[in-house]
DNA sequence: TTAGGGTTAG
């Protein structure tokens, strides 16, 4: 019991409802009502059944037994004390029951507990009796404090009723910081933020100055860097710049929206800052691909003394990830332990695998997870799909079914590459066919750029182009593509043409359909052709972005691009490149020079073929590694079929395994094969 | 005494 409510402090209580013998009379029909035995009002009832009936009874029945039996007489006081205590317990039956009680006697608690039960009841959803607290504190002329309605307006906020949210705030007879920013935080949340600047505005037109709790809401609200700025610029008139709170909201959602120099303005201003605001930075950059970036910021967060959360860690993690920083991934591992039960720390740790290539990490991962979604099933899913294991990707995604977790359009879209990137023809048209009527799910562009995908590759490409104009939606540039990298492949030049030109309406400045389109050419002797293609992309100005391979070696990343000769070990590389190529064309390796043809910018000759820049970070990797360490390269463009040969053989010849991840898939190669089956 | 910031899959 709360001492403090013994005290009435309403005092108009005494007016409503006097404490005497009609008024404690009346409550016993009450709790007649309520089901009590007749029996329990008889005078002398012993006082083992009224424990008896406390423990095991509700309120209205404990309170009528004191009353009956003469131990205590039950005041306005005691009942609201009562409700209190049950309100503060969290004891919500009991303390709807008082409710109810008080409400058929016009009796009023204060609004700090019946915001201890509007609290109880957001966090068990209790929607029907928050709304009867509602009624209850505007019931008969009752005028509820601003504090209170403001408690009222987030709960529906809460259970996600917005109109009665804005209903309960425009009733309001006055409005304070808190009512305006409860509205504005509650649409910036939802899908009509703009709703959220609107309220800005006009309650800066009401006189209402908005604090820190306002800024850091409104600013989720901001879509572009003209609405940022000028939400910025007001957050610096009222002196606001310099709070944590928000500070790294700005920092985020100028992350958001890919401005990175202004979130690090934004930061480096920062005098004394939190962990939150060393999240959102480091988060910034590893969501915007910028590996590097996040990676020296999290030392920089270190050496001031912090330690890393799940926050921090999960984004290190993606950080690793992009980078494919597999030994720095295994070595954040060891703490994240600390937070096992961190669904999406473990979801990202489980993705960073499968990113690095380590599928038995990956799997031991998923295995372990306690708490698994659909984030974590997807993770797994996509994870074996595109290292090129589509048959254990689809036998994941049955036991996904079994488990009962709901699959999602990136469910269903993993699904479909692991179909596209196998072959699966059959398989990938009735996921794509029955995905509406079994998931309920539409769908959408890429699952019919998946479904180009799996029919171009098969060499249906007239069902391809088919499909492209039955779509509900406008193909884009990548579903041309994907169409064009078949016609190549099945060397169709009509439909090369059109799709080509397609494309280059979309995105004229695409290199790589330059690119594609000259090689579909050469390999038809279509001279002419060729020198047209590379002419307008002469004449554009247009270049082929330089294929670039990395790899980490001792924690240190090592980046080799075709024909540079800065790396300090360079001799070495090619000294031992070459010896391979010698003992590799003794095994039957003949280079393939057809793909020479891709590089327009390079040499074309056999030698520039030979410096690729993967074969350069392969070789690097022979001579810095133990002898039977996996080699894992990440390079920013998809292999070329010579290199493909040459990492398939060095495999077979070196008896180790190497792993390539470039930007669509993963490669493993080993024992002479990859993973792929030569099929992407 | 009510309102606010950072983390996961294509």
């Amino acid at each position: 019991m709360c001492g403090r409510f013994w005290n009435i402090q309403f005092p108009f209580l005494h007016s409503r409802f006097k404490t005497n013998w009609y008024s404690i009379m009346k409550p016993i029909s009450i709790f007649n009502f309520h089901g009590m035995p007749s029996q329990i009002f008889e005078p002398l009832v012993s006082l083992s059944l009224l424990r008896i009936h406390l423990q095991r009874s509700s309120f209205c029945s404990a309170a009528a037994m004191e009353w009956r039996i003469g131990l205590n007489i039950p005041s306005a006081n005691q009942l609201i004390n009562a409700f209190s205590s049950y309100c503060y317990q969290r004891d919500l039956d009991k303390a709807m029951k008082a409710l109810d009680f008080m409400q058929k006697h016009r009796i009023w608690a204060d609004s700090v507990t019946y915001a201890e039960l509007i609290k109880c009841c957001i966090a068990r959803g209790a929607i029907i009796q928050g709304k009867q607290v509602h009624q209850h504190v505007f019931s008969n002329g009752y005028e509820p404090k601003t504090f209170l309605i403001n408690t009222l307006v987030n709960m529906y906020v809460k259970f996600n009723m917005l109109d009665e949210a804005q209903a309960l705030f425009d009733q309001m007879p006055e409005r304070n910081v808190v009512s305006w920013t409860t509205m504005i935080a509650a649409y910036s949340n939802s899908e009509f933020s703009q709703k959220a600047l609107e309220m800005l505005i006009q309650m800066l037109r009401d006189g209402v100055r908005p604090n820190m709790y306002t800024y850091s809401s409104v600013l989720r609200a901001c879509k572009g860097s003209c609405n940022l700025a000028q939400v910025h610029c007001s957050i610096i008139k009222v002196g606001l710049e310099s709070d944590v709170f928000v500070r790294s909201a700005l920092i985020d959602i100028y992350s958001k929206w890919g401005e990175l120099q202004a979130a690090l303005c934004v930061f480096n201003e920062m005098v004394t800052g939190d962990l939150v605001v060393w999240n959102s930075i480091i988060g910034g950059f590893a969501q915007n691909s910028d590996g590097d970036e996040a990676l020296n910021l999290f030392k920089r967060m270190k050496s001031f003394g912090f330690c890393a959360d799940q926050s921090t860690l999960t984004s290190v993690l993606r950080a690793c990830t992009s980078l494919a920083l597999l030994e720095l991934g295994r070595q954040v591992h060891v703490h994240v332990i600390k937070f096992d039960q961190d669904l999406v720390l473990n979801n990202a740790l489980l993705d960073m695998y499968c990113k690095c290539g380590s599928l038995h990490d990956a799997n031991c991962t998923f295995n372990r997870m306690v708490e698994k979604d659909v984030i974590s099933w997807s993770t797994m899913i996509i994870g074996f799909a595109q290292n090129g294991y589509s048959r254990k990707a689809l036998e994941l995604f049955k036991a996904m079914r079994v488990s009962g977790t709901k699959p999602n359009y990136i469910t269903i879209l993993g699904v479909m590459f692991a179909c596209s990137h196998a072959g699966l023809v059959e398989d990938g048209q009735y996921y794509f066919r029955s995905m509406k009527k079994l998931f309920g799910i539409d769908p959408g562009r890429e699952h019919y750029g998946c479904m180009v995908d799996l029919l171009g590759r098969a060499g249906k490409l007239e069902e391809a182009m088919k499909l492209i104009h039955e779509m509900d939606c406008e193909p884009d540039a990548v579903i041309w593509r994907t169409l064009l990298g078949a016609c190549g492949v099945h060397r169709n030049m009509d439909l090369a043409e059109c799709a080509a030109k397609q494309i280059l309406k979309l995105d004229p400045d695409d290199a790589g359909t330059y690119i594609l389109l000259s090689n579909i050419y050469a390999n038809s002797q279509r001279w002419k052709d060729v020198a047209q293609v590379r002419g307008s992309m002469r004449d554009g100005g247009i270049k082929k972005e330089p294929g670039c391979s990395w790899i980490e070696i001792n924690k240190q990343i090592h980046a080799f691009i075709l024909g540079d000769k800065s790396h300090p070990q360079i001799d070495e590389i090619s000294s031992k490149l070459n010896q391979v190529i010698w003992r590799l064309k003794e095994m039957g390796y003949v280079p393939d020079t057809n793909f020479v043809l891709q590089d327009l910018e390079g040499e074309q000759s056999e030698s520039s073929l030979l410096y690729h820049s993967e074969k350069l970070a392969i070789m690097f990797g022979m001579v810095s590694l133990p002898k039977k360490k996996t080699i894992r390269i990440r390079k920013n463009l998809r292999i070329c079929g010579d290199c493909h040969v040459f990492a398939k053989l060095l495999a077979k010849m070196e008896n180790r395994c190497i792993v390539i991840r470039d930007p669509i898939r993963y490669h493993h190669f080993h024992d002479g094969a990859c993973s792929c089956g030569d099929y992407w």
